[in-house]
DNA sequence: TTTT
DNA sequence: TTTT
C-alpha cells in the first residue's frame, strides 16, 4: 500500500491482437494484451522514411481485465497507466528467464478506451465483426471457456498465487504464452 | 521524430550499483544503471509487514549518460523519464533472448538527481567515499579506460549501430551485463 | 534547457471548441484549446449518478500549434503532454490576475490526435462538416486572416515577447480571451 | 470513480513554505503547499545564464495531507502526482475569480518525500531545526490549534462541502491564502 | 464548450 | 500483431 519510489508507465497505442482473458483460482480476471507504439523519422543517411514499432506486453487485473475483455479488440486504441514488473520463470531447459510487463491493477492502474463511442447503449450486437466505429467491440460474453482456471503448467507452486488481495501485485506464474509469430518476447 | 502513440516510463528510485559507462564507436556515451522501487503493505493473512522491490534496468545515452557517470552512485536517488524498449540478443547457446529496458535519450529523456545540492559549489573533494549528503558523488573522471569501445561480442554487425543521430533510438548489441549481487537480471 | 525539478501535465480529453490560432510577431504559431476531462461517480447519499467536468486551458506553440489548427476541431479527442505555467495579467481595473495554462512547447511538449485515421490520405474534402470519423477535421487552410499578428492590446510592452527562441517558454502577454459563456477561467 | 479522460500532473520540486494544514468540518485534513520548479538556459542574445521559476499551488487531502503536515517543511523536495482543478471564488468586490491547483487526493494522488532517510528510525530528535539531511522535518505535532475548522467566509453554503467520501473531489471554499513573500499567487 |  |  505504501510505496518508496515511483514506478509508472503510460502508454497510448493499438492492440496487436484481441485480449486474452484468464481467471485466477480466486476468480479474479487477468487480461493480457499487446500494445504497439511507434516512431517514425527520416533517415539522414538514406533520406528515406523509417519506422520502428515497439510492442508492449500489458497485463490487466480485476475489473479492468473484464472491461478489456469485453470492449477491447485487435486494433483498439487505448490509454494505459500501470507499473513495470519483471517476473521470473523457467524455460523448458530449466533456465531462468525474465519477462517484463506493464501491470495495470488496483487503484494505480488506468485503462481508457480511446477514439470512439464508449461501447455504450446503442444496443446492436456485434455479430462477429472484428472492428467497428471507434474500433472496439461490443460487450462480449466471456466466450468459449469462461472461468477456465489459470493453469500453471510445469511449475507446480500453487500457493504463491493464492495471494490475498492486499498485496500490491497479484502475481501469477506461467511461462509467457505462445504467440504464433515473431513477437519479440 | 514523429511518433504514433505514447511510450513513457517515469521512475523515482535508488541506484543498486554505480553506473556502468561505455562509449559507442561514435563516441557517444551509454550509462547503464539499475533502479529500485518498492512497495510495502501489511499482509492481511499473517498481519506482518511485507515489502517487494522491483528492479529496473535503465540505459541513458549521450549527455545524460555522461552526467549519470559523473554524479550518480550506488544509492543515489534519481528521477527518470524515458521509454520502454525491448531488445533482442542471443545467449551463449544462440537462443533468442529479450531484455526490456527504460531508455533515456534525446529530447524525451529526463534524468534528475534528487535529494541534495546539485553537485554544486561546495568544493570539498569526495575522497573515495561512496555516499554523501544528497547521496551522489562528486564529478568523477571517466576513470579507468575512458572511451573504451563498446564491444559487441558474438554479434559482429557493426554497421547498424553506426546510426545517424536522427534515429529515435541508438541501439547497441550486448548481452545483459553481469551484476555482482541479487539484482534479478 | 536545463531544469531543476519536474513540471509535467498529461491530459486526455475532448476539445470544447475549435482551436484558436494566432501568430506571434516572430511568425510562430500559438494555438489555444480547451480540453474537457470528466469523472463520474455514484453519490452515496442520493444514490444518483453524478458527473464533474474539468476544463483545461492549453496553449500549443510552434509546429504543434499548426498541426492543432489544421487537424483538431471541437470534439476532437487528444493526448497532451505539457507543463503548467501561470501567467500574470491585469484586468480592466488594473488589478493583477493570474491564469494557469498547460503549455505545450518544444521538445517536452506532445500532442497526439486520438481515435481515428490520422487525417491521412483519404483525400475527400471536408465540406464544412464539423466532425467526422475519428473526430478531427481535414487539414484546414489557416483560414480568414492568416499570419495576423498577435495583438497585445492594453499592454504595450512589446520587448518582452521578442524573446529569443532559446527561452524555455515563449511567453506572450494578453488578457485571457473572451469566451462566450461560463467557462470558469 | 469512473473517469472519462486523463487529468494528471506530476511535479518534482521544493516547497516554498511550510505546509498550511486545515481541517474540514468532516475532520478530514487539507494541506496547502507551494512547490517550485525551475528551468535555466543560456540567453542566446545576451549570452548570460537565465532562470525561471514556476510556482505550483498544491492541495493534499486526507492521509497525505497529514503526512505532508508532519514531515514536509519549507525547502523539502517532493514528488507529487495529482490532478488539475480550477475552483471559483469571489474576491472582496464580489467578482468571480478562478484558481487552478494541483489536487492530490484519493487513490490517484501520490506524495513522495525525496532526498533523505524516510523519517525513519535514526532516533536522534530534531531539536527545533527547520531543515536537515534529506530536508524534511521530524514528525510534527499538529501544533497550535489542531482540528481548527475550515472557515468558509463569505460563502455560506455548507451543504455542498459535506460531501460524501465517494465524491471525486472534496471541495472547499476559500480565497487563496496570503503568502508572505514573492510567490506569485 | 467536449465526450459517454 | 496494431496503427497512419
Amino acid at each position: 500500500m505504501a510505496s518508496r519510489g515511483v514506478n509508472k508507465v503510460i502508454l497510448v497505442g493499438n492492440l496487436g491482437n484481441d485480449p486474452e482473458i484468464r481467471y485466477m483460482p480466486s476468480g479474479g480476471a487477468v487480461a493480457n494484451i499487446t500494445i504497439a507504439t511507434s516512431e517514425s523519422w527520416r533517415d539522414k543517411a538514406t533520406g528515406e522514411q523509417r519506422e520502428k514499432t515497439e510492442w508492449h506486453r500489458v497485463a490487466l487485473f480485476g475489473k479492468l481485465a473484464e472491461v478489456a475483455g469485453e470492449y477491447l479488440r485487435k486494433g483498439s486504441q487505448v490509454y494505459i497507466e500501470g507499473q513495470l514488473q519483471t517476473r521470473k520463470w523457467q524455460d523448458q531447459s530449466g533456465q531462468d528467464r525474465y519477462t517484463t510487463e506493464v501491470v495495470v491493477q488496483g487503484f494505480n492502474g488506468v485503462m481508457q478506451m480511446l477514439g470512439g463511442r464508449q461501447g455504450g447503449g446503442q444496443g446492436a450486437p456485434m455479430g462477429g465483426q472484428q472492428q467497428q466505429q471507434g474500433n472496439w467491440g461490443q460487450p462480449q460474453q466471456p466466450a468459449a471457456a469462461p472461468k477456465q482456471n489459470f493453469a500453471p503448467q510445469q511449475q507446480q507452486q500453487a500457493a504463491p498465487q493464492q495471494q490475498a488481495p492486499q498485496q500490491p501485485q497479484q502475481q501469477y506464474n506461467e511461462p509467457p504464452m505462445d504467440f504464433d509469430d515473431d513477437i519479440p518476447f
